[in-house]
DNA sequence: TCCTGGCACTCTGTAGGGATGAGTGCTAAA
DNA sequence: TTTAGCACTCATCCCTACAGAGTGCCAGGA
């Protein structure tokens, strides 16, 4: 496997290669391509040069007579060396846009809408990170009584993503109560990250046990369980959409073993959020090709992903999963589509 | 295909052939059958027997040299002849007990988890029906107002589940306005079930035009953008969980194009509601098996299936989807184990 | 009349062999 | 350096042969 630079021509055999496969999932041989490309070579010449690819580490041969088909190291020439990505068509960016709610909306919905997106239009698997809790800021907290002892906290953040969850009281506070407790707590707390509130927390306890007020000592309580975030809980959020796009694919329909090691490691969301973790600080599309990513049941798949962002502050990261084998430049446009507008859609409002 | 009773040697070489075709996913022979019975008859006999079974329908033979296998009619009548069905394992039943959050929780989560649960246990895909909207009965009402022109309505049932919906408002109604608006609507209509609010609606708002209250007025409109379903929102409102499992099932894995038409039937949920609401209010474990069911993609699956309840009120249906070649005792008792423990939960609030 | 042993028959699945076709690898000549 | 040509290699398809599983049927026995 030598590293060297590749001939013009080789580079041209190769993108003709990839896409050629891309295209058929059949194993591409020297007479297409000689065909294909407009060099005026011989299937013999093509062959030559294709046997140099195959030993620098570019093409692989099912079997002597085969044709040849792409490694992930030729995928990933062929996606570093893609120029100005064609841009999705009108009608689908249409669909993207009208796709999104309007509004406050709840974050479970939202990514629900934006998972299906993804797989309706590309066909295969549609991820979504959800926002890492403690990247958000808060802008509004509420609680209502619901029955004793028992509230539900809503609170808004700043990219207007609607949170809630329902809290067990130590106390059973009345309605009269818990706004008064809201009132202290919007005022104190607003604009704010959560992790910043949860030491403020942590600070204002402290302080209110030597002064004693009771008022703000249960406010403090209250916004415990309401903001701050139990780690186990939401960490492991990844929403797949589209799974069954997969089944589509010819590669996987032939093995069912592949396509079935496939979908047990969609089962395995937290290996999952690793990949997608070391993707949220990044800028644009970064695309994982085959085994560049760790988890061995989907080495014969490729992630194509992007972050979506509130002004500058990442949230989280989605994407689409499908085969080694497609079509590159139509996911990144795709990703990249939709992360601009949910992004431009959270930041808005 | 005459319908003829059946002898009881019959009934029990056609019993001994369903319960080993589901353990085997084999054709049964007439030596393993001989054997397995203590009827002391040679499997010339029980061939003979197996023989007229085929005549009447009950059983099918892929080839002349092959076992046979059950019909759907063998699989019903296997159902049917079922006495006592052995309970659960305790910590299965301990398992289900465990599952379910206590408290008031949403909607949407109760059902995922039971949806989990389900196919956890059976090893099957796991479904769940949400409550038809038109079943909840109305306990208590309140709006949050969450920006300009924009508020949530959080509305708890008497089954202690809780919806909430965000609705644009044609007027800026500050917090304390939306107040004043939800102590008279829990006045007016608590403890009404939803259709009969939505008649109520509009008659007080006849009426309120001719006094024309602004107040009550609003808050008729308001309760109407809260509580009135339009009809195709969350009318196709079935969770599949754990569909993967088919992946599992042998007589699947061999036949790609099966498992392809059975998922495309999982994707459309309003064909599968149809199934449903007639389970609706039928008594204990309704069982479709094969065929029986009307979606052609289905035919090789069964559904057992049970509705759950709040009090008497039946609010939707759960259970498995399994292939026709299922473990039903199991999954009968699996299933209404379920359906009982959510329907006290949901009653006992 | 019912049961059973025996045997022929049928069908599947597997293995082997030959033909076909796609595609490569190599070599010698341009 | 390129290319034409040819030998070679596999995969695939089709056919045949064969073993194994299981039935269908018949004739004899209880």
């Amino acid at each position: 496997m030598v590293e060297a630079k590749l001939s013009e021509r080789a580079e041209i055999i190769l993108r003709t290669v990839v896409q050629n496969y891309i295209g058929t999932a059949e194993p591409v041989g020297s007479r297409t391509i000689a065909k294909m490309t407009h060099l005026g070579l011989s299937p013999a010449t093509i062959r030559n040069v294709m046997s140099d690819l195959e030993d620098t580490g570019y093409l692989s041969h099912p079997h002597t007579s085969a044709g040849r088909m792409p490694t992930d190291l030729a995928y990933r020439f062929y996606v570093n060396s893609l120029g100005e990505i064609p841009p999705l068509a009108r009608e689908e960016l249409e669909k993207i846009e009208q796709s999104f709610p309007s509004g406050v909306r709840e974050i479970d919905d939202l990514m629900e809408v934006t998972s299906r997106l993804l797989s309706f239009l590309s066909q295969q698997a549609g991820l979504v990170s959800l926002p890492d809790v403690r990247s958000v800021v808060l802008k509004h907290l509420e609680f209502i009584r619901l029955r004793p002892y028992q509230a539900m906290a809503v609170f808004v953040s700043e990219s207007g993503i609607l949170h809630n969850r329902i809290i067990e009281l130590d106390e059973d506070f009345t309605q009269e109560k818990l706004d008064q407790m809201t009132g202290y707590l919007n005022a104190e707390f607003g604009g704010m990250p959560l992790p910043r509130i949860r030491s403020e927390i942590v600070k204002h306890m402290a302080r209110e046990k030597e002064q004693y007020d009771q008022l703000l000592m249960n406010a403090m309580r209250l916004s415990q369980k309401a903001l701050v975030q139990e780690e186990n809980v939401e960490s492991g959020q990844v929403i797949l959409g589209g799974t069954t796009n997969i089944l589509k694919q010819p590669e996987f329909t032939a093995d069912v073993d592949k396509m079935r090691s496939i979908f047990s490691a969609f089962e395995d969301k937290s290996r999952l959020l690793k990949i997608i973790d070391r993707v949220l600080h990044g800028q644009g599309v970064s695309i994982l090709i085959g085994s560049e990513n760790e988890i061995q049941e989907m080495k014969n798949c490729s992630l194509v992903m992007h972050p979506y962002t509130c002004g500058d502050r990442a949230l989280g990261v989605l994407g689409v999963i499908g085969p080694t084998r497609m079509e590159y430049p139509r996911m990144m446009a795709l990703v990249a589509a939709t992360a601009q507008t949910l992004s431009r859609l959270l930041t808005e409002r």
